[in-house]
DNA sequence: TATGAATGAGAGTTCATTCAT
DNA sequence: TATGAATGAACTCTCATTCAT
């Protein structure tokens, strides 16, 4: 109940370090992340509860108790997993903004961005956030809410920079936050379907494209020109 | 190896009845739904896997034998929920399009039928298919394409239907499919976030509103007027 | 525990009977019939514990109530089976001695019924009495037992007047008693060489003349010529 | 799908062991054993059925996980112990062939130290290969066809080396086969008979002397002479 | 007599987690 | 730090048997 530990490679002592401890952390890394990035591929391919912490120690080459080193327990696990994802995408997405601003143009590129690279390269990431983190424990669910959550809030951030720049308003106070998540409707079901359910990621960019054009033309359906 | 049985409900032996065996039938198909419908309270209460079989006959007030004598196993359990909230929540949209037309008009009604009637009414069998059944067995994950592949095929239907009597195309040869995929997952993300993750039940109303204006915003942009 | 009821098979109340009464004894007899034929081939091809009592229903073509109504339990089916069996073999093997006298001849006669006619005729009958009634509960066993104390004892019993007609006697007093389990043991273990592990039925007829030269000599070993 | 694990047994990585690990693995045999002694007890005594795995770990003094950490299953657990089992029979027998060579005296020591050494000393390993083993699984079979036909193999082999010493020749070729199937037969019988059925182990010296003397006539009365 | 739905104890098996070494 | 043997609660599923109709 109580929290018993913290992940060992959070906890950072700053100041003095010799050569052997700095190695000692890197090793510790390491490990943390081949166990991770084991646990990643067997939740996605075999799913959440068919994978067991035995079959995740085997592939990361470590014994069981060390799994229960780097990790509190299995939730720990897809906890930790979603966490990266998250920045990961967040990152893919948000880089593109960083770099064109508040436009349009940006809206598309993010699109790109999400269903051509992130998608397409990362499938396995998908499948966790997308699909073997639903419906698991309050816990699990409660972070997956924080993850969507935050995406909806930078699409929620573009949407009502890229319309202020605009001279823009929305149609009703509901109105961006609906968009957000309609949008992220759209990113999650396409990439389930041509992902998971059918295998044409090699049709993502054109279907990409005509998603982020129904995007836009729906974005424009609820905005309004400002006097 | 072979089918050990079916299901007791769906054979009917049609010919002479005597009234015993009449109330006999009754008497089958009333428990058959009571179990079903305790085991769908308590999929999308407690999660498909936190319930246990046990719990499900108590719930029930039957023996955990009399369950398998109803459904092959737990996995039968919920797919035979999720055909069950496929053919209602199917049956509700459709309804829409056959009294009132292939129109722009029908796309608008069937999304405030969705929100305003289907997820207000039913938010457990939301939790079912939106919740409950991704990410379980292959199975049950095959059946669940199965129950959005009907519906998207039924929203991509109706689009052909309705933009054809308009005089109008599509962009391209994806984006019919493109912005059916796009709709379900507007429909499934907004369900998902407003049903399970905030309790805005009641204004899914005026959210429902802006996503069907989100739509066809959207449809818009993939369509051309055609000579 | 204590005797809920008899077959109702075996009792018969004699007096008189109308002609309906008569024709419901056959009915209930065929029944009996059908039930246990059934239960034979599925314990023979499925295995005792692999068999359900609901499988025999079917088979059978009557309720899971009926035949409790014709048996007592599943232990009783498999004990009448030997019953029957047990009956069967011991008049195959008998009916010769009964023809042909107190010969050394009629011990190869009936060697030859038991592979030639017995176990190539009734290689489920075999499978029972051979292999699924082996380590079953205390009862069966006991009925195992008495079956094979009866074929020993018979056997025993032509042993000894063969030998007496013609004036030998055994070695030690053990010996005739050995020489019958022996030879019951030669019979079932190429009874279920040949018939379960290997097909080869059809050299049965070779493989039991071998048997029967070996039992013959083996029995000239434990006897003397009396003064 | 693939096998899950090995036998915590059986494998061996020779090389550096330091002398914790060298304990670890004796305890870890000492486990295996236990369990397995306690297996084989209970199935001789309770019946194979019957026997619970539950049972099984409370006469070991472990938990059933352990169990299960040592044996794949509970059917593993019977095909270990008659893997066991069939290794000891062997041995008893054969060793008698190597110090007396091929002669008839070694058939009749062979007979001997099957019934006054492994039957007496042994009752529950005979009360598994020829009771417990009996109509279970197919692979469970499987492995009492081998476990037999290893030991028909052995006493062939005897057989004919025996035979071709003394300038002798089968009747036909089947005969040596037959012989040695019945000379298992009359093994098995006898053991059952005597071990189970009565409890008359202590006339069993006398018992299997005529039991030897039985299969020194059968054998002769197959055998001619060479030219 | 016959039915077959219902029972419920009991079985085998899994696996997240712990902890002595 | 790291190991991996051990735990034991919990789960799904089976099936001989019963009994109201």
């Amino acid at each position: 109940m109580s929290e018993k530990k913290q992940s060992p490679i959070k906890e950072k002592s700053p100041g003095t370090q010799t050569p052997s401890s700095l190695r000692r952390q890197r090793e510790r890394e390491h490990r943390y992340q081949t166990i991770l990035t084991a646990a990643e591929r067997l939740f996605a391919t075999e799913g959440y509860h068919k994978t067991s912490m035995e079959q995740i120690a085997n592939a990361s080459e470590v014994s069981v108790g060390a799994v229960y080193f780097y990790f509190k327990n299995k939730e720990d696990l897809i906890i930790q997993l979603m966490d990266e994802i998250g920045y990961l995408l967040r990152r893919t997405i948000g880089s593109v903004f960083l770099t064109h601003g508040p436009t349009m143009e940006s809206f598309k590129l993010t699109g790109q961005a999400f269903f051509e690279d992130f998608c397409v390269n990362n499938p396995e990431k998908c499948a966790i956030i997308f699909r073997e983190s639903v419906g698991q424990s309050p816990e699990v669910e409660t972070r997956r809410k924080v993850l969507f959550d935050k995406c909806t809030g930078d699409v929620f951030g573009a949407l009502k920079s890229v319309i202020a720049h605009q001279e823009l308003a929305f149609k009703d106070k509901l109105s961006a936050e609906v968009i957000a998540v309609s949008i992220m409707g759209i990113y999650e079901r396409i990439a389930y379907q041509y992902l998971f359910w059918q295998d044409r990621s090699d049709e993502l960019k054109s279907i990409g494209r005509d998603a982020v054009e129904f995007i836009l033309g729906g974005v424009s359906n609820l905005v309004t020109k400002t006097e």
